[in-house]
DNA sequence: AGCATAAATAATAA
DNA sequence: TTATTATTTATGCT
């Protein structure tokens, strides 16, 4: 899915990354097939214990402080990365990793645990939106198809749904569109 | 992640998945564990090999014929499938994911055709364009060497040729120019 | 039995 | 970083 990049369009402003690069060994002597081997075994093995890149960033937000964000977490996976912040970033990635992956051995509920996260945080339950709500939300659509946080508090309350919800259906909504419209343009006839 | 979850809410008229039940061995035989422990494995190694649900249904619909939604994949890894159709699902899985991880073996490219190569679909003929036609698409692409899609479409019915057959012709005739002149006259980017 | 789409996750923009 | 979009997964429906 993700071929190689084009180890090009770096603009002299930028600094290049672990993913653009070319050589096994990057400048200050940075081991960068080691940074790419360890990157891709990462993504499996956090997958293999059913974490998201969410649950890996704040549980080490939690011991390690702040700077580990989903993105970052996602970023170092892609290799999106600068070579010296990759290099600081791997260990401590491989030791949380090794640590996160003891506990699943003694048990998921270890796991989870020591990921910190709500025990058995239940995937919400797949709202039904009436008829009418549709047909209400449908025509808030088309007259504007980015509310602001202020518009979808008041249709969340008029129409007696979670403010979450309504949001969700928004992003959902604006999606199908792109798609649709994307079809009609470009598709074979 | 997913916890066990409950064996109950089996309401009669429903049949047992096989996530809900309980021992080892189902009715008929059937070795429940095996099939537990075989669709956890499946899906870490589906995203071993970098692949999604979408991807695994869509080329064994067309390998094996329909049946193998990506709402079929997602129910055999969440075990949301009665024990029978499990394990009728379970060989083909197995030997289709063999498969795919013998091409990877061979190299990213060799997988990613195995997964989206439709197996015996044909080279698209030859299209023959009338002079009549060469010379429209000439005065146009001496207009805009970069149509877009939408103005694609349009000489494509103007035409009565199908879009891909001109979308491939102006990256032809692109192609052929800049071979010709050696100078890049096109922003590509 | 699988489509449509809500929810969750990953990736990118700001 | 946080906010938003894009992609993938999961599930209500019939």
């Amino acid at each position: 899915k993700t071929p190689l990049p084009p180890a090009v369009n770096i603009s002299c402003g930028d600094m290049a990354k672990v993913g653009q690069l070319i050589g096994s060994t990057g400048e200050e002597g940075i081991n960068l097939d080691e940074i790419r081997e360890f990157a891709k075994n990462f993504k499996i093995r956090r997958l293999s214990l059913g974490l998201t890149q969410t649950q890996v960033g704040q549980a080490l937000t939690a011991t390690e402080g702040p700077a580990y964000s989903q993105s970052a977490i996602c970023r170092f996976e892609k290799l999106d990365i600068t070579p010296k912040s990759a290099q600081k970033l791997k260990p401590v990635l491989e030791k949380w990793l090794a640590e996160a992956e003891h506990w699943n051995q003694k048990g998921q509920q270890n796991l989870m645990e020591f990921v910190g996260g709500e025990p058995s945080k239940k995937r919400k339950r797949r709202t039904s939106f009436t008829p009418q709500a549709i047909e209400v939300l449908n025509s808030y659509f088309d007259k504007n198809a980015l509310p602001t946080g202020q518009e979808i508090t008041e249709m969340a309350r008029e129409l007696n749904y979670d403010r979450e919800v309504v949001r969700v259906w928004f992003c959902n909504r604006r999606q199908t569109l792109k798609n649709t419209s994307k079809i009609n343009v470009f598709q074979v006839q």
